[in-house]
DNA sequence: TGAGCTTACTGGTCAGGCCAGTCATAGCGG
DNA sequence: CCGCTATGACTGGCCTGACCAGTAAGCTCA
């Protein structure tokens, strides 16, 4: 058949890159568990047959990869870390920094990915998950007069218990990486803004609010409630221009 | 203060780090635009002081990263790259493969994606892209015949129509990735099933309604579709067990 | 037994070199 | 005059060997 005589682009592979695919596989098929300890670069070069130079490119890429870390020194060579989303976040920060993805874009995605985590929840939801989300409201609550810091971290608590809750953790990784994104951008605008004790009152009753619908077990009202409070919360820092389609959002159970 | 006071951990910035840092930063102000080129490797060993090996290192981040190109014998130099979100897929298909992410749970995901996106579009769309996404329609159809490669094109083309018209590039890249992810999952599998008349028949059909839904400016039943044509398509590779929290968003709109 | 020193490692960085490839250009033949 | 080819000055890919500043384990000595 002709389909299999077509031929793809070759590019020529270069040493360093055949390393990091090998310890790259190796960690992914579990070879390699986090902890562990690869051997050092002086014995990896007689292992893989390279010069110290070309396996440093490699460790160099695995470590910006954040699959693994060297630490000078450190006698039992460099470690596999665990897993984490700070690629991802790197990733999507950087495509908001270089497409020039608005503010708007952003907080639409939020909206989106919140409310259906939100939504998810709301069906999915065990009675130990519903107990964990009223705690750390509780912890919210306690937090207000100790600053915008620990309200913060309450805050971020509760959407992850509701991202758990939903079943989904791309939802939880995607909002996390996001909500990072947008708070690089507003950083300094929203440090001393949202430390304000009203502001806080304001949001733990709309988290309230969220955590009665997830608890009904009404997805939709979940999911509305939670995109029209991100909308509140950060409509100011979005152009009144491009506010369309964060409203259609807003309204879109309604119609 | 006392917040002022607090120390954050330090870690040794290596060489190779500055100058990832400082051509990142020269791309993503704009001062190095796609296409340009940076200087020779030994140029660059004479403007950051520092040795061959170590520019080297930096040069081979930030090609990991997908920001630079390097080509043998190029006389021109490293070529600044357009952005991708290649490194995007590769994060979150790392983050697939290791955190274990379910095949549910990519599709689920899809389908919060693609059910949003439409549902923006129903509301969004203006007469132009209305008429871009019949186009792509139309390539499909006539695309049946001529296997499930140029099929699947034409479904991407016209998903990506949708996101457009949905005014939102996060949802645009993250529906790309997730589906790339998919696919990577079950590529062997979906390559002759899919290869089906009967099938792409039926889902030229489920495109068809989401575009009436899209049309007739009925955001929720364009992202109900969307939702429910999705999980038809994929269900049969996700155990039965694990299909709640996928039923969940099919019902999502109709409880 | 415990505190301090020695030593054998580690990773970080450098200098210099070889090779194969690319490209512009100079010079050739027409 | 034009087109082709050969040359040479570059490019990046890779290697060798070396030095340094750390770490940590093991040893010595009180």
């Amino acid at each position: 058949m002709s389909d299999g005589a077509q031929f793809r682009q070759v590019s020529p592979v270069r040493l360093y890159q055949r390393i990091v695919e090998q310890i790259e596989q190796a960690i992914v098929r579990g070879d390699l568990k986090p902890g562990q300890r690869l051997p050092s670069e002086r014995e990896l070069v007689t292992q893989f047959g390279a010069s110290r130079p070309t396996v440093r490119e490699a460790l160099r890429v695995l470590e910006s990869d954040g699959l693994v870390r060297s630490r000078p020194g450190d006698p039992n060579g460099p470690e596999i870390l665990p897993f984490s989303p700070a690629g991802l976040t790197k990733q999507m920060t950087r495509l908001v920094q270089f497409d020039n993805v608005s503010m708007a874009e952003l907080i639409s995605f939020r909206m989106i990915l919140d409310g259906s985590a939100s939504s998810l929840a709301a069906r999915l939801r065990s009675e130990e998950e519903l107990s964990v989300m009223e705690r750390t409201i509780a912890v919210m609550a306690d937090a207000i007069e100790a600053g915008y810091e620990e309200f913060g971290k309450a805050d971020v608590a509760f959407h992850e218990a509701v991202a758990v809750a939903g079943r989904n953790s791309l939802i939880q990784v995607c909002n996390q990486v996001v909500r990072g994104a947008v708070l690089a951008l507003i950083s300094d605008k929203v440090a001393h803004a949202h430390n304000s004790a009203t502001l806080m009152r304001e949001s733990l009753r709309h988290h309230q609010e969220v955590l009665e619908a997830i608890r009904a077990g009404d997805g939709l009202a979940a999911a509305r409630i939670s995109r029209r409070k991100l909308y509140e919360y950060y409509a100011g820092y979005v152009p009144e221009n491009e506010r369309g389609p964060l409203l259609a959002l807003v309204d879109d159970e309604e119609s």
